[in-house]
DNA sequence: TATTTAATTTTACTGTATGAAATTCCACAA
DNA sequence: TTGTGGAATTTCATACAGTAAAATTAAATA
């Protein structure tokens, strides 16, 4: 039974083991609906009881983690802590412009996702003016699997990789036990296309094109997406904008690259 | 129980004490301005290299902190923690539609704090009708000793707690070297108040009132403000609004302590 | 009040976090 | 290109902090 299926993902030197515990006990506590008890959590991360107090007091201490009664939930120490990220990190900054000009050209709604595990997370959005009809917040954990920017992000992985992705969405429940590689396959973009389309896919009425950011260093992490009612747009709309994304995330890239400390 | 001296100190029992660096470096990151090195990080946590650098790996393993080359800095993975805690936490989702209440009355800005450590921080704000003519992003840390929200937090505190209070903000930098008790219980509120008062305190241009959000546990730790600028409201106008502030605290307090899980 | 379950503290043990020192890496200069 | 200094990283012996079992206390439930 290796329940060690931590997102913190066991590597080599397994170093810093109560760190890394603490770390999985705050994000568990982001996984819940509501506010769990000690037992609860302690199980749910495969330690004991004693050792996940312990961990929960001290991030207590910090704001990380708060506690009414006897549950426990996320505290306001993250607030500032994104506050900051959106402030200072360059990937949100370079990528505000960017998207607002996205946006204004094409009238869709355009947005950043990172790639965080086996997730990905919005990081920016600008609303076009064909609303969506629906929100998505900002910071908000999305599949991999299912949307056009979860799935440019898959489009350059092995099939070892993708495996792991597979059952990491699984696991996470974004999709069914038994969920395989053809089926997963047969949604990413064919080979040699460098966009993904999607249309009912995360969320129904909405139809988007992604492209991926490139990045030299490691595998891709980020994309870029235009998402627009499906009444309102056809598959070919979409793709005709594709030049248009491939450009801005060139431009992404960029000045990411060059972004000087 | 005394409260800690430092959020980042070592403290009685020195518990987790890797767990405890680690937040610390967490913490020392958010208040760079810049993505800063390792062993600049490590001197301003007091640490060694080898333990810096190791409590930065497992961070960055999990989206918490991220690295350009060999600057360090504040990673994506908080953006959906504080996603989780603006939609879950009962503190921000109940005092939405209170805030949204008290803009619509009085036409003014409506805020939320909470304390965290030695500074208060945005928790939520409804902007009113009248512009303060600046914007105040949620999650921003603001010191304690500086306009009428972070002062009412001082309210209940007697004179070791003061000190603490003083010595925290200017090692912030919030208040010059030397600043004394006396300067600080001259802007309280008077004995008998429970309200405070600031003009031209922490923003220029603008006036606020804020009132204590009772809680039976330990001591004070949220406050509403009303705010406006100071060209359209006199003290006397705000003072006026006191009576309501109260109001929407006190249900903001039944509503916390009524909520159930 | 009795009974059960969960939370917390204690304790003895074990494994892990630690920093000095050594080594490698890297930027810049010669 | 090679040399040089500073920074990052690895190694490693040691001390100490984290661990879980068991005990204790508190809090639910009947």
């Amino acid at each position: 039974m290796t329940v060690e299926s931590n997102s913190t993902e066991a590597r080599a030197g397994s170093a810093m083991r109560s760190l890394s515990r603490a770390i999985q006990v705050f994000e568990q506590l982001q996984r819940y609906e509501h506010p769990q008890r000690l037992n609860q959590i302690a199980k749910d991360c495969g330690m004991s009881s004693p050792t996940t107090l312990r961990i929960l007091r001290v991030l207590q201490d910090s704001g990380l983690v708060s506690q009414t009664d006897k549950n426990y939930r996320i505290g306001p120490a993250v607030l500032p802590a994104a506050r900051v990220f959106l402030e200072a990190d360059p990937l949100p900054r370079s990528a505000r412009p960017i998207l607002q000009q996205l946006a204004q050209n094409t009238g869709l709604t355009a947005s950043l996702y990172t790639r965080l595990g086996f997730e990905r997370v919005l990081v920016e959005r600008v609303v076009g003016a064909a609303s969506l009809g629906y929100e998505l917040p900002q910071g908000r954990r999305l599949p991999l699997t299912v949307g056009a920017a979860g799935k440019i992000l898959l489009a350059a992985l092995d099939e070892e990789q993708l495996a792991e992705v597979i059952s990491a969405a699984v696991e996470l429940r974004y999709e069914p036990v038994g969920f395989t590689l053809e089926e997963l396959r047969r949604r990413l973009p064919a080979a040699g296309e460098d966009y993904a389309y999607s249309e009912d896919e995360r969320a129904t009425g909405v139809v988007s094109v992604a492209v991926a950011v490139p990045s030299r260093n490691d595998g891709v992490t980020e994309s870029i997406a235009l998402t627009a009612p499906v009444h309102s747009s056809s598959r070919d709309d979409l793709v005709a904008r594709v030049p248009e994304l491939r450009h801005a995330a060139r431009r992404l890239a960029d000045l990411l690259a060059s972004t000087v400390y």
